[in-house]
DNA sequence: GCTATGATCATA
DNA sequence: ATGATCATAGCA
């Protein structure tokens, strides 16, 4: 039941190609379990936007960890942001989930990146959590059938915002409100 | 120690 | 357009 959990390696490319793969991937925690459709990429350097910019703080030590752990922060005082460490240990650089379409034990919306950490139950407490052996787990999509995938500019940061670095699954309904 | 500031969301 | 609400970072 457990076979199909992405490997260590498949974190350990740069943020681009890991957000644009993540895509279409199923996502589990507890008994909540959903398709990844929209990610954004944060990249290690020249990334004004990326929590990394400034360098290694008590907060952002993970992003420059080995790669396939858990990011989560708070934000706005009331939402958790999900993030996959990705790059090798000592570069920074990670993938922003922003939707999920419900597969299972999912009772509240997931499309938007506060959203879905509420509807899987993540909190500061999966901060730091290994994706390949954790209680976050990462997998195929056995049944996943063929998607396009489209880019746009990344939502809601200041810095950095016109690089294309958020991908999501055309067409699909649980993307996110914001430019479809 | 103190203060400003968000990779957001719901409401109006 | 605005408010809710707090961990983090930068500075004194």
């Amino acid at each position: 039941m457990s076979k199909n959990i992405l490997p260590r390696r498949f974190y350990a490319r740069s943020p681009v190609e890991v957000a644009r793969d993540l895509l279409g991937k199923v996502m589990l925690h507890g008994t909540a379990s959903g398709i990844i459709v929209e990610t954004e990429a944060y990249l290690g350097t020249g990334d004004a936007a990326a929590h990394s910019a400034r360098g290694i703080t008590p907060r952002t030590k993970v992003l420059f960890g080995p790669p396939g752990f858990a990011y989560v922060y708070l934000i706005y005082g009331m939402h958790y942001c999900l993030n996959f460490v990705t790059e090798r240990e000592g570069r920074a650089g990670c993938v922003l989930i922003r939707a999920i379409q419900p597969i299972s034990g999912i009772t509240r919306s997931c499309n938007g990146p506060g959203k879905l950490t509420r509807a899987f139950s993540i909190t500061l407490a999966q901060n730091a959590t290994d994706l390949v052996n954790g209680p976050i787990q990462v997998m195929k999509y056995k049944r996943g059938e063929a998607f396009e995938i489209n880019t746009s500019p990344r939502i809601g940061i200041k810095k950095s915002a016109d690089l294309p670095l958020r991908f999501f699954i055309a067409g699909n309904a649980f993307v996110s409100n914001a430019c479809r």
